[in-house]
DNA sequence: GTAGGGTTAG
């Protein structure tokens, strides 16, 4: 087709998109060498009507480009939600002559930033050394903004230090950045040098600053920055005022955040989404409920931000059925949630006892066609754990790979857990292996999952790597390993950790380091030592340090020493049964029954109950709920009948019912029954009455297990050739074969 | 026609 008939095409602005396709097919059928009024015509509308591919598919199909304004189709790409389609034009752009417009480089950089790509940018670099544009003001803040953008600090600073004169622009991104990373210091230095060398800080520089400050966790320095910013003369924007909320609400300084409320309103801000989504967070924030809700009633279109703020600071205040109540009602309007509103409604159930619901709503968000994220699979996995749901923890950890999101440390942090937490410590340790980066969360997760599971000298071993590691160990990594060496009586590593921590790493001894010792010695037999422990402690011990020696007095039935522990717990715990129940076990254990009477009627005058025993068993996915003495479940009868028959099995095998644990000072036989309604003992039938021979168990108990269930069940494993497993409050039990993990020792 | 800053989930 000649050229004059496509000009016959009279494209105009007004003509249609079936005619600029119909134009751009015949200059590809055609041939032509490109007209390049008509292709800027057709770009311009391809562009205009946010017809990205498009636009690159006629840039690559026209032969002689010289003449197109690469700059101008870069800035808009770039600027595109498909920041990679510049990417493609790149090597297009390097074949043109004269080679490089001098305006393309900041515009190219800008999409390797936003996607980010390292080699693409790397390669641009070189280009705009070799080409002298290196110098560029301009050139030079697309690079450093690039570098940071792809974390490669040290280039960043490399192309800053090289500017002889760095720009507003140059000062502000490192100043960001220095900030972000929590340097404090580090930021107001590079404010000062600036502000020396008379570049004057502006909104863009202050709004990073504070933004930086903010998120890294240093909210008050976020807050003095905005009035150092108000004292310089400069006054918040719209923007200004969303960054400083969120500060705001996390010193949970309410006057601030009105001041800077009633500021929005004086400007006109009230519209503006991010800031009614960061008036609701810092209203949550600070606790005030109905300043809350009313920023949420006051707009008028519904925006998910705002209805996800709200989601949460509902949440954050405790009102967790609220919060669902209002979830249904935006599902109802029709809102469009997304992955923030799912994981946030997850998180609220996750993290207030709502196990169940969080899995349920899990599975709804799928199907509903968002797709959970890196930050929705932490939030979820501790709900699986909790609960033992080790087919819907899996299940995430499958989805997590096929999303390739195994990758994030938090991810496989709560990976590591839930394996852990549901007894499977070899899965955790496998996620542990396979992660190519870990940050100290996740050698904590790994350290406590072995604390829990009794592995002490695998806990030690880790421990150890970790040491020759570039992670250093923590706080809470200390509190893992003393509590594995008390868990297996490991009294002298035990002590030399303790020592090492204050020594070596500088770590001061919190009072979950102090509990661990106390549990340490008491329990290994040295319970005087144990107590002048305690006595020498820098602060007041608190009821996890008394706890500790009162369950190790039950243990070695020490009567004068778990006295002295109990008096002091219930001054502490005035309202903590548990240790009312102790205390009378250790005057049971000894048959000294006025003490047993004596707390009976404390507990009674007090009006004091004994928390319930709990114990949970998943069987084909769903989780059963027993309760000790509880006879509703369906399937009692059965039950009881299972566990008589293994009664009369124990006593032909010589076997003696330890009747001291039983709370009462009642007749002998009636005790006995009594013991047979604990709920592990019914969680662990009723898994045997479930499942065909041979199946394993896991069952989790909300106290601690009782003596008697942990002889019963050791002799179920061997007799029923089972492998059970029972996480109690403090650890796992894994029972096979007549014999338990914990070497009787908990 | 070229560079920088915002809310809500861990």
């Amino acid at each position: 087709m000649a050229r004059h008939s496509v000009q016959l095409l009279r494209l105009n602005p007004s003509s249609s998109f079936f005619q600029f396709q119909l134009a751009h097919a015949h200059m590809l059928k055609s041939g032509l060498k490109a007209d390049t009024h008509l292709a800027a015509e057709i770009l311009s509308f391809y562009a205009a009507h946010v017809r990205f591919p498009d636009v690159v598919a006629l840039v690559l199909s026209l032969t002689d480009t010289d003449t197109l304004s690469f700059s101008s189709l870069l800035s808009s790409l770039s600027r595109s939600p498909i920041p990679s389609l510049a990417v493609s034009l790149f090597p297009r752009m390097l074949s043109v002559k004269p080679p490089l417009d001098p305006f393309a480089l900041p515009s190219a950089l800008k999409a390797c930033a936003s996607l980010p790509s390292l080699v693409n940018g790397q390669k641009l670099h070189a280009l705009a050394v070799v080409s002298g544009a290196s110098n560029d003001t301009f050139v030079c803040s697309s690079l450093l903004h690039f570098y940071l953008k792809c974390g490669v600090q040290a280039e960043a600073q490399k192309v800053f230090d090289r500017m002889p004169n760095p720009s507003v622009v140059a000062y502000s991104a490192v100043i960001a950045d220095a900030a972000a990373r929590g340097s404090v210091s580090g930021a107001k230095k590079l404010l000062s040098k600036m502000q020396e060398s008379g570049v004057e800080p502006n909104l863009v520089t202050w709004n990073g600053v504070i933004a930086g400050f903010s998120r890294s966790g240093h909210p008050h320095e976020a807050v003095s920055m905005v009035q150092r910013m108000l004292l310089e003369g400069c006054r918040l924007d719209s923007i200004g005022v969303s960054t400083a909320l969120p500060a705001a609400g996390d010193i949970g300084d309410l006057w601030v955040g009105l001041q800077i409320h009633g500021y929005a309103i004086k400007c006109g801000f009230e519209a503006d989404h991010c800031i009614v989504s960061a008036l609701i967070d810092m209203y949550g924030k600070c606790q005030v409920i109905d300043g809350m809700i009313r920023v949420f009633d006051e707009v008028g279109n519904m925006d998910v931000g705002s209805c996800n703020a709200l989601l949460t600071g509902l949440a954050r205040n405790g009102f967790v059925d609220e919060a669902l109540m209002r979830f249904g009602r935006f599902k109802e309007q029709e809102i469009e949630l997304n992955v923030v509103s799912w994981t946030s409604i997850v998180a609220c159930c996750a993290q207030n006892g709502k196990d169940v619901k969080a899995m349920e709503l899990f599975r709804e968000m799928q199907s509903c066609g968002v797709r959970p994220n890196s930050v929705t699979i932490p939030c979820l996995l501790p709900a699986c754990a909790n609960i033992v749901a080790l087919m819907h923890g899996r299940s995430a950890h499958c989805f997590s790979l096929r999303s390739g999101l195994t990758f994030d440390v938090y991810v496989s942090s709560a990976l590591i857990d839930m394996y852990a937490k549901c007894g499977r410590i070899r899965d955790a340790r496998t996620v542990f292996d396979l992660m190519p980066m870990r940050n100290v969360v996740t050698w904590n997760a790994m350290l406590g999952g072995y604390a829990m599971h009794g592995r002490a000298k695998d806990a030690i071993d880790l421990f150890t790597l970790m040491e020759g590691s570039k992670q250093k160990p923590d706080s809470i990594s200390f509190t893992c390993i003393l509590s594995s060496c008390s868990q297996a009586g490991l009294k002298d590593e035990g002590r030399r950790f303790f020592l090492e921590m204050e020594r070596e790493y500088g770590i001061a001894a919190r009072m979950e380091h102090y509990a661990c010792m106390v549990s340490l010695l008491s329990r290994s037999g040295k319970l005087d030592e144990a107590y002048r422990f305690i006595g020498e402690m820098p602060f007041y011990p608190d009821a996890c340090v008394w706890g500790a020696l009162l369950s190790a007095c039950r243990v070695h039935g020490n009567v004068q020493l778990g006295e002295i522990a109990a008096k002091n717990l219930f001054k502490l715990e005035p309202h903590n049964a548990g240790n009312y129940v102790l205390l009378s076990n250790i005057y049971a254990s000894k048959g000294l029954w006025d003490g047993v009477d004596k707390v009976r009627d404390e507990m009674k005058s007090l009006g004091m109950k004994k928390n319930p025993g709990c114990s949970w068993i998943e069987i084909k996915n769903k989780v059963h709920i027993l309760l000790a003495g509880d006879s509703s479940h369906t399937k009692m009868e059965q039950i009881v009948e299972r566990l008589d028959h293994l009664g009369d099995e124990m006593k032909k095998r010589g076997y003696q019912p330890s009747t001291d644990l039983a709370l009462q000072d009642v007749e002998e036989q009636d005790k006995e029954q009594m013991l047979c309604g604990h709920s592990e003992k019914l969680a662990v039938a009723l898994g045997l009455i479930s499942t065909s021979p041979g199946t394993p168990l896991r069952v989790i108990k909300n106290l601690r297990i009782c003596g008697d269930c942990h002889a019963v069940i050791k002799f179920i494993s061997e007799f029923e050739r089972r492998e059970i497993l029972v996480r109690d409050i403090n650890r796992f039990h894994l029972l096979k074969d007549g014999k338990c993990s914990c070497g009787d020792y908990w």
